[in-house]
DNA sequence: TAGATATAATAAGCCTGCTTATTATTCCAA
DNA sequence: TTGGAATAATAAGCAGGCTTATTATATCTA
């Protein structure tokens, strides 16, 4: 079974980029990428949430937040405030147009992830997720140690 | 367990970027990157193969190719060729230092997959495999399917 | 309390994917 | 055998990641 490995780096980065054109088939109505989306459910779960605090959760870089939002911002998906508490920090809340769909959002996204499970066994479905987030974790982890390495040398 | 489906669009973003950045580490003392190294593992498969050829296999396309050829072609991994039999055709070919240190590189791939998954049980492995190889089916289809239901409107 | 350090946001510019459109060539059918 | 359809490659310009560097503001320490 050594072939298997070969394949995981193909097929994560093919189910990954068929998730983000199935999503965008989808969301064609509303216009909203799936990369908006995580960043939306963020937003939508918090309330309010500084660019650093979204970057932090969506485990990306700051600055590709910072672009993200001026697209959603112009999209009318969020809007940019200043924090009253500290005025380096620009708060992300959603617009009330967003809020007033946001129940049918949730339910198109989900529904996505489901259609892309469809094939699989309730047990198959656990064992993907579980192992994704394992071998999310342990890279995460060998990349960190990695920069770490850099570092110190 | 209707919480799971959530994590799939997040989890295999992750996953598919850590891989990437992971590789780019890994990779690093030979400056190629993941996408590369796909694109090479079909040309040293097949020893040459046009770039029609070559998007019908990575399934992306025929312009992604053109571009990551470009690179390519620049750093001196592969070259572009006349097909004496097709005048439309540009044949892409490893130089000559790639052939040279392609069993460094499968090896140095390999061990990226390996570290990824080492975590992981091997049962655990082929179900993740398996699994994600549905996904990408169901994904594909499901894709496919919608657009050609555009294509009927 | 003043100066150094850390943090929040963003600019510039790269990579890899995409859609849409163009050009050159080949192939097929009338 | 010629004229239209299909195919191979590429250009232009967008999205969403990245690294590196800059600016403004906060915070901490000597």
């Amino acid at each position: 079974m050594n072939f298997a490995q070969d394949q995981l780096g193909p097929l994560l980065h093919d189910a990954a980029r068929l998730v983000r054109k199935r999503f965008a088939q989808r969301a064609l109505e509303y216009g909203l990428s799936s990369a908006q989306w995580r960043l939306l459910a963020v937003v939508l779960r918090e309330g309010r949430a500084s660019q650093a605090r979204i970057a932090d959760k969506l485990e990306i870089e700051p600055i590709s937040v910072s672009r993200l939002v001026d697209r959603m911002e112009q999209a009318g998906w969020v809007a940019r405030e200043p924090d009253p508490d500290d005025r380096r920090v620009r708060v992300i809340v959603p617009t009330a147009s967003t809020l007033l769909i946001k129940n049918d959002l949730k339910a198109m996204a989900d529904s996505v992830f489901a259609e892309a499970l469809s094939a699989l066994a309730p047990e198959a479905r656990a064992t993907l997720i579980a192992g994704l987030a394992t071998v999310t974790a342990t890279l995460s982890q060998a990349v960190c140690d990695a920069a770490a390495d850099v570092k110190d040398t």
